[in-house]
DNA sequence: AATACTCTCAACCGCATTCTT
DNA sequence: AAAGAATGCGGTTGAGAGTAT
């Protein structure tokens, strides 16, 4: 039934939904385990990513706010590429995030740089308002603008996800998602409603994985895993780090 | 309307670090 | 204390969407 080989390339709902599942039973740690237990033919650092870059609760989409850009430009000037120390300064956005986000920042200012370099008149002094739409000449108010629409929490960008789910409405339950796409949204709703059982007793073996029956868990250590918990540690923090849950351990004895 | 080009984002890979035994 | 396993990080790539010509 299940293939042996570890899958790659994009997730498929159905992965998506069981992923959560299994990191709210065990907590985003283990995730080698999670991945075995899962029944995910994935590998525990695909799952981590998946997780931390894309079904994490706390993730923000959309947009950059220019207080964030200005924060990205001001903490790689005094970091460099320390992406996810950065992105703990910046709540909602992921390592992942932001070093694409400084990549396409980058190259436009590289290519206004040339294009300015080129079309220089000999004393232009380039005039600088090369006005990069995104770029350091960050504007001053280090909230967003009245115009700026905060994206809302779970914004996809408007990618297919939410025009699916417009479509097809509601992704029902948990293991059964025909369509393609879907909102987190949805997902997390879902979840919350119909939480683990199908999953839980379907995906778990007992092979490396040592409890008798899906353990009555609902959540309670749920909040760790809620918005902040990745952008919480700041320096000070780190230091002092310790985390406040071991779900996963209180099920596993080995 | 078709094609080419650019941009954005998700995901993989390899290396480094941390944790567990 | 050492070895092996797991996790985290940064770099890179490829696909799809959007825009310009």
């Amino acid at each position: 039934m299940i293939q042996d080989e570890t899958r790659k390339g994009p997730w498929t709902e159905q992965e998506d939904i069981l992923l959560i599942n299994f990191v709210h039973l065990f907590g985003d740690r283990r995730w080698d385990f999670i991945a075995k237990v899962s029944g995910l033919n994935r590998t525990g650092k695909s799952c981590r990513l998946r997780w931390v870059n894309y079904l994490h609760p706390g993730l923000k989409r959309g947009k950059m706010t220019p207080h964030e850009e200005k924060l990205v430009v001001e903490l790689h000037a005094k970091w460099g590429n320390r992406w996810s120390r950065i992105a703990r300064k910046l709540p909602g956005r992921t390592d992942n995030e932001i070093k694409n986000y400084w990549r396409t920042h980058m190259r436009k200012k590289a290519q206004e740089r040339k294009r300015a370099a080129t079309m220089s008149s000999p004393s232009s002094s380039s005039s600088n308002h090369s006005s990069s739409s995104h770029t350091t000449t960050v504007n001053s108010s280090p909230f967003p603008e009245a115009g700026e629409e905060q994206p809302s929490f779970y914004d996809t960008g408007g990618n297919q996800v939410a025009a699916a789910v417009a479509t097809t409405g509601k992704t029902n339950h948990l293991l059964h998602v025909g369509d393609k796409g879907y909102s987190m949204d949805d997902i997390w709703k879902d979840i919350e409603d119909t939480i683990f059982e199908p999953v839980v007793s379907e995906g778990l073996t007992e092979e490396g994985c040592n409890f008798s029956g899906p353990p009555p868990m609902v959540s309670p250590n749920w909040d760790y895993c809620t918005t902040d918990t990745l952008w919480k540690l700041d320096d000070e923090e780190e230091s002092k780090m310790f985390l406040p849950y071991d779900y996963g351990t209180l099920f596993l004895t080995g």
